[in-house]
DNA sequence: TGAATTCTTGAGTGATTGCTCAACTATCTT
DNA sequence: AAGATAGTTGAGCAATCACTCAAGAATTCA
């Protein structure tokens, strides 16, 4: 009973992930979320309980998307390989759509945040250590199934995906990459297909 | 004639370089620039005019450190793939001081920043073309030296080169990355090293 | 229909932002 | 010593920040 929201949670989640996603946590000020969400201050404090939890809610959202992203493109692969070096090319295509913003919502965060931040940092290295850890299960599948060698180290070869995603788009916020940045996806996947034996 | 300065500019451009280098530009308060500069809000806009002037020449002494510490490391090497593999391994151990971020500077400027903003971005976009030229020049003297293959492409390898420290620099940020920071930079260097013929 | 309940509203809170400027101080020249 | 010049000071400005809360509106019960 009692009035019910006039709002739709998940598209106003899906907005506010949009918005930080492009202008990050800082430079987002409330007046833009009220004018995005179209919410008045007192009810997205009511829905969220503050600023901070909101964009911890929007991030949980940006990351919960990647993970299922990789997740689809693993498994419609046809090897563990294949289907990382699809994934790099898949973010390569996606740069030239017309995303919130090019460089990734998690690096974005961790770059504004101090390093003794006690939610959002801890957060997003979690998210990180979790993305880093999908990536490493497929490498341990690649040499299970000998896809490349039996003395290669997945964890190792996961920490240096993720360097070369994390670089790839910074790399592609530049408003001078152009071209450079699909070239480059193309180059980073045929680095993990030369992993293959 | 008149009364003189009562700091040294160089000085306080190291401090506020490394200020701005931690914290950002838009976490950096001028209240925290008065405490870490020991200057008067009065005193730090006749000298720099503005916080975004102060950042950007702040921005600059980066920028120029970085080039020259590069130039170095290229003149003491005894080739350029040698003297890049020791540029890598040489950030990988930078990160291991304590430096006011373990991220690039530039790129958390560039993360921070809106497509259009017409003095922060263009400007460090336009230092990061400078580096990657600065790259690129190495990669064109090892193919003039028979050093890498005569189809190799100075400007891709450049472009490669310079996501891969974003990226690792990107990573090293996380305080979670511990000894696996060292780890990747020394695979970046190999990485380059079995470019060579 | 009216009481109970739930959600929305937006003016307004104190704190902080980047920045200014009239008064003041120090140094130089004569 | 006195005037001219250059640099420093810090109280305070308008704007903005994240956030609150009393009042009003919508819905469900009896």
């Amino acid at each position: 009973m009692g009035r019910t929201t006039g709002y739709d949670r998940d598209t106003v989640l899906q907005s506010a992930m949009e918005l930080f996603w492009a202008r990050g946590y800082h430079s987002t000020s409330l007046k833009d979320l009220e004018r995005v969400l179209d919410m008045r201050p007192g009810s997205i404090y009511t829905a969220f309980g503050s600023k901070e939890a909101l964009f911890c809610a929007a991030l949980d959202r940006y990351a919960i998307n990647g993970q299922r992203n990789l997740a689809e493109t693993l498994a419609k692969a046809q090897s563990p390989i294949a289907g990382l070096a699809a994934h790099v090319r898949m973010i390569g295509r996606l740069m030239s759509g017309n995303p919130p913003s090019r460089a990734c919502m998690m690096v974005k965060t961790l770059l504004e945040t101090p390093d003794d931040d006690p939610v959002l940092r801890r957060t997003v290295e979690r998210m990180m250590r979790e993305v880093e850890a999908g990536f490493a299960d497929a490498f341990r599948d690649a040499r299970r199934a000998g896809e490349i060698p039996p003395g290669s180290n997945p964890e190792r070869l996961a920490a240096r995906l993720q360097v070369s995603i994390f670089g790839l788009r910074a790399y592609a916020q530049r408003s001078d990459a152009g071209e450079n940045t699909q070239r480059l996806a193309d180059d980073i996947a045929r680095e993990i297909e030369a992993l293959a034996v």
